[in-house]
DNA sequence: AGTCGGGATTTGATCGTTCAAATAGAATCC
DNA sequence: GGATTCTATTTGAACGATCAAATCCCGACT
């Protein structure tokens, strides 16, 4: 048992304070269960011997792998906005260390492959559940992880689905339309009052979402809200082309709210090329809007990490709950965003960088 | 044993099968030990039953994790070129799952806290190895890793240690002057003659490895090379300014070939403002390269990764050699990298890009 | 016919932990 | 004083796989 070589088991810990397994296991799970005199001994010997329990032992006999798997999303397909996940990936990762739950990644080229590895993930007793990003419309991935019971919370709502409300789906959300409003307000407060709107062509649902906010607070008339609305793909340059279009037309509007940073960096690129400076607001706050000194409206990706770990565990609890009937109080959250206003009048330096080595 | 209920073990497959466990296990692992016939049984078995073997027993019983740990860099810390470690977080996590290795995230802040992480994830039996990235001169982290015998390898130079091949260190790279080289050849070929270098200032490896690429092809006198080499913070709005300076001179440079796509992105910018259009080339090619047409410098990642999960694993191996000595070749890979040209004479439009669903 | 060899399969032990139930010991109650 | 309760600790049995060694089987060789 006891070999001298080799790391320490519980068993050694158990015969250096003299005291049984299942008491060091205790110790360690359970301590408001052992004498406070025991305890100390037995902390004295994990100490001593530097002992620390085996992850798979735990993990196959308790039946819990404690540990939660997220797709990264390949890099073709985020573009600029990829840093959103990026961030949220960080969050989660740090929010899911403090209830002792691990990030397992997993890729996956297209909808099916998908389904197969959460299959594969599960069936291997290798993740206790999911957290699904980049939901699309109608998304076939939350129907078949309901279905299957298995656990899961998406960081973004159902779209296209009828009952968003369903207990037995778990999601957080950023409330987009809140975050528009707001940069259509900053902007004029700045003096605007034609305030176009730079988004995504129709099937999206983020994007309908955020247009909405746009309608909401421009104040303007049907027909003219019809012009300055303009939808094209997440490209600086199909941006610059559409904002520029809008900006040589005989009424052009005198600021640009934006879906996201890439649309706000096209809008700004044909801005300067006129040698205009209207206000331009993107979306996601990316490093991007930072470098060229764009405000953006930002997501909270702590707190949605936080909300996200709250409705798969519960407030404060480090298990996956299956069944989200066990889970008290709304299975989905929405978050408000924030506005960070750069350039103009804004001190334009807040954060302090320093290091180059950025690479590799 | 075999209760109906709950997910089949290996013993409900035998069972089916009627052959022993250790059979099963010989489908699963050896198929070369098993004869035909049986196999197929088994197979049989294996498929009717949806049996899939538990990680966790597995690790258990074999020692072996078959999991890498890697650190998800703070977000704030790696700007625009965080879409480096996020491009190779991908290629890592595809072509890891193909020799049937996962990928473990982990967050910490400082070199203290990694250090820590390290072992708890080691001793825990967590991983069986690391990769490690953004590696910074004299980087603690890899004389520690060394030291303690734990297996990993490093995308990225050890910048100033005495011995770059010493074979306990294993690490990729790619060859940054190079890039640079061809960087400047384009520009050009382009017709340019006088082509300016921005970089950081000196403290960093990577930053005078890319600069020694200019330095070897640009072709200018000493004094000259003085004057339209300059060195500043990885921030467009710095690098706008420094280039501003350069163009306002006596004698202007005729191309740029910067460090990176935000010192790219800022001279860029500090152009547009003078109604200017001289060549401009970043390095990481990076969604911003991307959005703004800018030609860039990329890092062939797939191949990167390909290589820090060869010098891990072996050619073709699934398990992680603790020593290095057991690797037959080289421990280190200088892999080169290319160019991607845009705008200009480049026809534009080389991907094509569909989804808005870009968000969360 | 007997022994050897080697491929195919089985057997028993083990990896390190926690669960569930049993036990020991002290305190409480009537 | 004896039954009862409660707290602290121990015991034996899993969890589900693989390792190492044993066994079985069949054909070949002498």
């Amino acid at each position: 048992m006891a070999r001298s070589t080799g790391t320490p088991t519980i068993s050694d810990v158990a015969k250096a304070a003299r005291v049984s397994r299942q008491t060091v296991s205790n110790v360690i799970n359970r301590p408001d269960l052992v004498r406070p005199e025991t305890r100390r001994r037995v902390e004295g010997a994990i100490e001593r011997l530097r002992y620390r329990p085996h992850a798979s032992a735990r993990r196959l006999r308790t039946r819990r792998s404690s540990t939660i798997g997220i797709r990264l999303d390949p890099v073709s397909a985020n573009g600029i906005s990829g840093s959103v996940l990026d961030g949220f990936l960080h969050a989660l990762t740090e929010r899911a260390a403090e209830r002792g739950i691990r990030i397992l990644l997993y890729a996956a080229n297209g909808i099916d492959a998908e389904l197969a590895e959460f299959r594969r993930l599960i069936d291997e007793s290798e993740v206790d559940g999911f957290v699904v990003t980049s939901t699309t419309y109608g998304d076939r991935r939350i129907s078949w992880l309901v279905e299957q019971r298995i656990p899961f919370v998406s960081f973004g709502r159902p779209w296209g689905v009828a009952d968003m409300t369903d207990r037995r789906y778990r999601w957080v959300d950023v409330d987009g339309a809140a975050g528009v409003r707001m940069a259509t307000e900053h902007v004029q407060s700045l003096g605007a009052r034609e305030v176009a709107f730079v988004g995504w062509p129709s099937p999206s649902g983020i994007g309908e979402e955020r247009r909405q906010g746009w309608i909401e607070s421009c104040g303007l008339a049907p027909e003219r809200m019809a012009e300055l609305s303009v939808g094209v793909a997440d490209e600086a340059t199909e941006a610059a082309r559409a904002v520029a279009e809008l900006l040589d037309s005989s009424r052009p509007p005198d600021a640009f709210v934006c879906a996201s940073d890439s649309l706000a960096l096209g809008a700004r690129m044909a801005l300067v090329e006129r040698g205009l400076e209207l206000p331009v607001v993107g979306f996601d706050d990316t490093p991007v809007a930072a470098a060229m000194g764009l405000s953006s409206v930002s997501q909270p990706l702590s707190d949605v990490a936080e909300a996200v770990l709250e409705l798969l565990m519960g407030p404060d609890g480090g298990v996956v709950i299956d069944d989200p009937d066990r889970l008290a109080g709304p299975t989905h959250r929405l978050l408000q965003p924030e506005l960070v206003v750069r350039g103009e009048g804004a001190s334009a330096r807040e954060e302090g960088k320093e290091t180059c080595d950025e690479d590799a």
